[in-house]
RNA sequence: GCGGCCGUCGUCUAGCCUGGACUAGGACGUCAGCCUUCCAAGCUGAUGAUCCCGGGUUCAAAUCCCGGCGGCCGCACCA
């Protein structure tokens, strides 16, 4: 057995035993890809939402703004960003072997044509009229059906209207854009952060916590003006390393080249200079979050979703597997535009220049008058004819001498030269999308973090994002020693600490116990405490002890903690 | 959907092939008590399983047969 399984079977034995996670609805038989989190672990997702919140909103407050849009979408919404059609994969099934395959690109393999894009029943035709088979039985295709990723539900009582649960939290942000941006600073750069649930119907999900039809997202939609100068805070990533494979080193089979995210934005590697600077952010709250191996991995154009210009999965190296922990997209305008083709809606952003440009203009007149004297009636249904038509129009007809009713308007035509004052410009903002599972992160932070010594199961989790700052225990259950931990509890409360406090069983089970779900310290409260008002912390990794006077227990903590 | 493997106390499992003394055994856990001056210690007791569900074969089914449900892994798919 290798040790990843070995592992992975071990945290889940404690997820269950200890209250991590478990698969929900177990009572009916449980549901692939639906996962609870237990009281342990929620105390830890906390924690790491709040992390993510630390580095990637509070550190950025000048730039990122929180926001949180419904789970349910109107079916419009996901209609205009591509989502309903994108989402949809079209699939045909052989009578003969039960195998399914993408039905467009085996007709692209086959045929060696641009398939994307057909409707089913094209494809259906396509492929009986050209006889292919399955690529792998050579059995009869079925016809082609589609399978569709969003869950789909209504909205309302009766008939209803049809609506989605989310699959990203980003549309949400997309669509509020405006109300974010005109309540807020009403200029750019500008991110919109979104923590909340969404669903995937995953084809099969697999592997725990990591592919999950039903998770938590937190995502960043961090828009910007492309031709606006780059003024990007590098120092908050002074210390950050990141390490990224793209493509062209994939196909070379190179290893990841190291950065520092300066350093990358001027590489030519990434779309956008922000690119390296989100970058870095992530690389930064994965490290926090205690892993050390990770790089970013650039991915394919087919490989990529459907809005994205530019995606580098941020991958984590687990005992030789990789995972993708993050993805960190350049969806351009794509959003934004998709969503003001389908409602209308101005969703641009004034740009206002330093200086407003003064531009020279022609005015084009027409001397109806002259007209009218000239021709009588007919002048009259050439002026009705010249009104309908639009400035430009007019423009052009004038301009290169064209005739309206065997009459040459620019004869009749006055040219006015004004200037006029352009104080701005509408632009649609680009975007740039990291976005994490949290559940990847817990999970994966499980993994990293999961370590056995003398057969114990120790959960070594940065000190950051453990369920528990630290435990209180009596070293024997005799009541002075019980009125001494408790009252160290309250005062290690009232400072703000997350505690955890145990008195029944042997000493040595209670510190087992903490250990498994990752309690970075423990202070035991022993005979002596009463005597000279002393106590132990107990090391989660080291199992060393230090004992310390109660009056410096505060001090003590903060730095074994934070220092 | 397909293929392989699997489904027994909270957990891990014995038993299943070869049906009967299985009233389903153990270990761990949990709870209570005793003991205990620092690492899952010891002792005592308690707790806990309609053997995934339904049907069939049989005098008799956890065990054999059929169907269903669910899980894991692989395939395909995957933001």
């Amino acid at each position: 057995m290798s040790t990843v399984e070995d592992k992975v079977e071990r945290v889940t034995g404690v997820a269950l035993k200890r209250g991590l996670f478990w698969p929900s609805f177990e009572i009916y038989g449980g549901v692939a890809g639906l996962y609870d989190i237990g009281p342990v672990g929620v105390r830890i997702k906390n924690r790491i939402v709040k992390l993510w919140r630390d580095i990637v909103i509070r550190e950025n407050d000048d730039l990122v703004m929180e926001v949180e849009t419904p789970i349910i979408t109107p079916e419009a919404v996901l209609k205009a960003s591509g989502h309903v059609d994108h989402f949809t994969d079209p699939v045909v099934e052989c009578m003969q072997c039960h195998r399914v395959f993408r039905a467009d690109h085996l007709v692209e393999e086959k045929l060696k044509i641009n398939a994307e894009g057909l409707a089913v029943n094209e494809l259906t035709q396509i492929i009986s009229t050209n006889k292919i088979k399955c690529p792998y039985c050579d059995g009869e295709l079925g016809p082609v059906t589609t399978f569709n990723l969003l869950f789909k539900t209504i909205i309302g009582p009766y008939s209803g209207s049809t609506g989605y649960m989310r699959p990203e939290t980003a549309q949400g942000i997309f669509t509020s854009f405006k109300r974010v941006f005109e309540s807020s600073r009403e200029s750019l750069p500008l991110g919109i952060a979104q923590i909340g649930r969404v669903g995937r119907n995953e084809i099969s999900p697999r592997q725990n916590l990591i592919r999950m039809r039903d998770f938590t997202i937190m995502e960043l939609e961090f828009f910007f003006d492309t031709s606006q100068k780059r003024n990007i805070p590098w120092e908050r990533v002074e210390k950050v390393k990141i390490k990224v494979l793209d493509l062209d080193m994939k196909r070379q089979g190179e290893k990841p080249n190291e950065y520092k995210p300066h350093e990358l934005a001027t590489s030519g590697k990434v779309l956008d200079e922000w690119m390296a600077y989100w970058m870095g952010v992530s690389q930064k709250f994965v490290e926090k979050l205690g892993i050390k191996n990770s790089y970013f991995e650039e991915k394919s154009p087919e490989e990529r979703a459907h809005y994205s210009k530019q995606t580098f999965d941020l991958m984590v190296d687990i005992n030789g597997t990789s995972v993708e922990i993050s993805g960190i997209a350049y969806r351009g305008d794509y959003d934004l535009s998709a969503h003001m083709n389908a409602t209308g809606k101005d969703l641009t952003v004034f740009k206002r220049y330093d200086t407003p440009k003064t531009i020279k203009k022609d005015i084009i007149l027409i001397d109806k008058s002259k007209l009218i004297k000239a021709f009588g009636e007919r002048g009259k249904s050439i002026i009705e004819k010249l009104s309908r038509m639009t400035k430009d129009e007019l423009e052009g007809i004038v301009l290169s001498r064209k005739a309206v009713d065997d009459v040459i308007i620019a004869e009749y035509a006055i040219i006015n030269q004004t200037e006029e004052k352009v104080s701005g410009e509408r632009i649609v903002p680009h975007v740039i999308e990291p976005s994490f599972g949290v559940e990847r992160c817990f999970y994966l932070s499980l993994i990293n973090s999961f370590r056995i010594k003398e057969n114990r199961n120790i959960l070594s989790l940065p000190p950051e994002i453990a369920p528990f700052d630290l435990a209180v225990f009596p070293l024997l259950e005799r009541q002075p020693l019980i009125d001494k931990s408790k009252e160290l509890v309250r005062l290690v409360k009232d400072s703000g600490y997350e505690v955890f406090y145990d008195e029944s069983g042997s000493i040595g089970k209670r510190y087992a116990r903490a250990d498994e779900i990752g309690i970075p310290l423990a202070i035991t409260v022993d005979p002596q405490t009463l005597d000279d008002n002393t106590v132990t912390i107990r090391n989660r990794d080291t199992w060393e002890q230090v004992r310390v006077h109660v009056n410096n227990i505060l001090m003590t903590l903060g730095e074994l903690l934070h220092g």
